[in-house]
DNA sequence: ATAAAACCTGTAGTAACTACAGGGTCAAGT
DNA sequence: ACTTGACCCTGTAGTTACTACAGGTTTTAT
């Protein structure tokens, strides 16, 4: 009952994963990863169980975790009990991160929205996005 | 017809213009702001000029402009003709950058908000938002 | 005159990669 | 077996915009 024991490169993992193999390298650095073993010349070989957290590791970055919470996060997933709601709190947190990040950029869109909009309509020599950033 | 002479420490301009000393030490060595004058001691004494340049900075970082739009941003304020539409487009791409990072960071909370909320209705014992980052 | 507060410099740390340089290894073809 | 080119190895430095020391000097207030 053993899993598929495929095995693939660095190179190819990274193909695979849609991960760089310079960041599969620097994830291992970090801890995120385990070390795989080697070959006879030292080359890593991963497997299927690599790439399968590789491939969790990718989705929780491109949703904005960051490092240290997924290590977290993976922490979490590896206990067998209780950890759903302690999942769920660092997924919230992070959520309320992301709306926090979202609004800073709001406000930050309207106020450049009304910059380049005044910009269009000035017929003055002087440009009112100076004038507004140092005024 | 000189403007008003005062001078500012280091740690009175930083509470003036409300950016941290150590930081505008750092826009100095960027070459953000120019180097003051000195007293005989080695000390620098800043002008109402570093004053507004600070300002002009500060309200430009706000605005998510990076340390390099924003010296583009000043070589443009201090050219007298013909700046105000390339200020404009500087202004613009930013502003484009923004709509961007506010896009992908919707993305991100609506993918969240649902993880917490599968996460809240769920009676199983798996849970849902690590099942959902491992497949 | 003294002591505390503020200042000086240079350097290192932060996050999450990315990009080398200067090697060694692997797989395929001959 | 041998060559060659693609791949991999390590360690280190660069990226952004700060922030935080350490160890020393100057200023300011009493």
């Amino acid at each position: 009952m053993k899993t598929k024991d495929q095995h693939f490169s660095r190179g190819q993992i990274a193909k695979y994963t849609n991960i760089k193999a310079e960041t599969i390298r620097y994830y291992e650095t970090c801890g995120l990863l385990h070390s795989p073993a080697r070959s006879a010349g030292g080359h890593r070989i991963y497997t299927e169980d690599h790439a399968k957290r590789l491939t969790f590791i990718r989705r929780s970055r491109e949703l904005g975790f960051t490092v240290n919470q997924i290590t977290g996060l993976i922490e979490l997933s590896e206990e067998h009990h209780k950890s759903c709601s302690r999942v769920r709190d660092v997924t919230a947190t992070h959520l309320a991160e992301v709306k926090g990040k979202i609004k800073d950029l709001k406000k930050m869109e309207r106020t450049l929205n009304q910059m380049v909009s005044q910009c269009d309509e000035t017929s003055s020599p002087e440009c009112p996005i100076i004038e507004r950033l140092f005024c």
